[in-house]
RNA sequence: GGCUCCAUAGCUCAGUCGGUAGAGCAGAGGACUGAAAAUCCUUGUGUCGCUGGUUCAAUUCCCGCUGGAGCCA
């Protein structure tokens, strides 16, 4: 069986994740982008090693800083794994819908160009407009640059039907709204006690100038406090936002791209959603 | 106590030479095939502080009140 725990940041994931692997004598693989990393651990929320209660845990801190991980990578090694354990129960945990959509759809990764081309003197119209060319049917907004130059890159552009692989159960966790914006905020406030500046500042100081540490919030935002362009208040409420903003994104993408099933936490007994995720289990099973 | 200024969207403020208003931020919604904690798109009606007056018409002008800031005593 194949159980995937999803959820926007912050609403109790991992926790969730470790009562049911004892319950179903699971393994968990991570389904969290930035998590993949060693090194940081306070900023991404990173389950500690005596969390995990003796229950195998995969796809954590498989990849340096300077590593490019991408869904590249994380399809190949999540179905490496999927594989590997078919006969046992399976638990990913994370909030990267795009990586358990890719390991667990058919997602086919067209092989890429080399870059020919250096593409950074165009603007973003005639880049849209050598995508048109390529593809009159293109669905690309003209001002995603990210998403323009991916395309162009790509030697062939046909995508497959998106259908799934794998029967796999999509448990989503979800907080009234202002609940959980709560919750964030002061789990930002919880990180910087345990430590998140020091581990910023240490990361800083190895200046490697790498995908991850520019990517991962909480860490770019104290980049720029290090950097003397914002106030540590400002880099701390920053962080906050953000992960706020983020947390809407993984809602919509759990909504409409995972036929997600969701729950509310239950914050008084915690026991309680257990049970429901259970039940829940079992009756899909059956 | 006297004088001056301010009071408009959750916040900071603009504006209406009188015809019931608009930016930024926050917020909300959405897209998503090799950066995904990324990238991108859409979205602004609110007793214009309260009461009365002038006016065909007041958030806009006038009297008063309330609250805030400042100056003088």
């Amino acid at each position: 069986m194949i159980l995937c725990i999803v959820g926007p940041t912050g609403v109790g994931k991992t926790k969730l994740s470790i009562a049911l692997a004892h319950k179903l004598n699971a393994i968990i693989i991570n389904a969290d982008a930035m998590q993949i990393y060693r090194e940081m651990n306070i900023g991404t929320a990173k389950i500690k090693e005596e969390e995990k209660e003796n229950i195998p845990h995969y796809l954590f801190d498989i990849a340096d800083l300077e590593t490019n991980y991408t869904v590249y990578n994380y399809q190949k090694d999540a179905r490496q794994l999927l594989e590997k354990y078919k006969d046992r129960n399976i638990i990913f945990v994370g909030g990267t819908g795009l990586y358990l959509k890719a390991a667990l759809y058919n997602y086919v990764f067209p092989s890429e160009a080399e870059p020919s081309i250096d593409y950074s003197h165009f603007s973003n119209e005639e880049l849209y407009n050598l995508a048109l060319k390529k593809n009159p049917n293109l669905d690309i907004h003209p001002h995603n640059r990210q998403r323009l130059l991916r395309f162009l890159n790509k030697e062939n552009t046909t995508n497959e039907p998106c259908i799934p692989l794998y029967n796999a159960i999509y448990i989503g966790l979800t907080l009234p709204r202002e609940v959980l914006y709560e919750r964030i905020n002061s789990r930002v406030d919880t990180m910087f006690q345990e430590g998140l500046l020091e581990e910023a500042k240490y990361l800083y100081s190895l200046d490697l100038n790498c995908k991850a540490l520019n990517t991962a919030i909480g860490y770019k935002e104290l980049f720029l406090y290090f950097k003397g362009e914002i106030t540590l208040e400002e880099a701390k409420d920053l962080i906050k936002k953000r992960s706020r903003n983020y947390a809407k994104r993984q809602y919509t993408w759990f909504n409409h791209q995972l036929p997600t099933k969701w729950f509310n936490v239950n914050l008084a007994n915690f026991n309680q959603t257990i049970e429901e995720v259970q039940e829940y289990i079992e009756e899909y099973k059956s």
